[in-house]
DNA sequence: ATTTGATATGTTATATTATTACATGTAATA
DNA sequence: TATTACATGTAATAATATAACATATCAAAT
């Protein structure tokens, strides 16, 4: 399967769409009602999109907020590993570009004698425009 | 308020009793259908014991499972930031005990320009016991 | 061009997870 | 004992997510 070339259907494009305009991550309901006027009405409809924009990296979720957010890097290779800054005053969310914590965690795993498969890490702080203000 | 001496109530404790004793991390409406017999009718009951459990870092919620553990540092110092390593085939959690881990992300986070305060690390793989078996 | 198979859709209903609201109880303490 | 701060009990409801089933779409294989 060829990531790069996956082929959106209308559902999938305008639940994307209306992440990627967003500065924020997005609750599952919320978008929802921002896209009922574009014929999406029901949950089911949502979450079958958002289902398959994940799978194919394009959408992340945050599990500790139920939300989520588009995908920032352009091809993002992460669909299974995800790391987030979260601003704890302003709700911004910063994905944590390629890096090399899958490799530091699967060092840290060997520890404890588990094997690595990926990771979900979810930072809370203060952004720098916040931080600043304090 | 010291959090070693802080007595916990009929409810809290029959929640930590119960998750103490469970080999994995357990829903809400688990531990609420296991403890019906000590007198505990309702969702808001459990979720009320859970908040405190947490909040004195006895239990720690796991965020990608909705689920619930009892933390198994006998002084956890971590009311709020947690590791976890869970097997994706056995469904265990392991507890990353204390460790370097803030340091580094707050290291991580200074890059991002963004003031570490704490986190929620959830790794994802394979047990010792269950990697054995592949 | 048609059949086939895989995937997506639409719709209704329902399951699961968590909180609001409000009245009452308990226990330490000023 | 009046006050304060928590904790409890109960009912209702909100918020998040999935099941079930009938149709539809569309590309690949024949």
């Amino acid at each position: 399967m060829n990531l790069l070339a996956e082929k959106l259907t209308n559902n999938q494009q305008t639940v994307l769409d209306l992440l990627e305009g967003s500065k924020e991550p997005l609750k599952a309901y919320a978008i929802l009602f921002d896209i009922q006027k574009k014929g999406i009405k029901s949950p089911l409809q949502v979450y079958r999109a958002l289902d398959k924009l994940i799978e194919i990296g394009k959408v992340h979720k945050i599990e500790s907020k139920n939300s989520y957010i588009a995908c920032n890097n352009s091809n993002c290779n992460s669909q299974t590993s995800t790391s987030f800054l979260i601003c704890e005053i302003c709700d911004k969310v910063t994905e944590l570009k390629k890096n090399n914590l899958s490799g530091y965690f699967s060092k840290v795993s060997d520890k404890s004698n588990f094997k690595y498969t990926k990771h979900n890490l979810e930072i809370y702080g203060a952004c720098k425009a916040c931080k600043n203000k304090i």
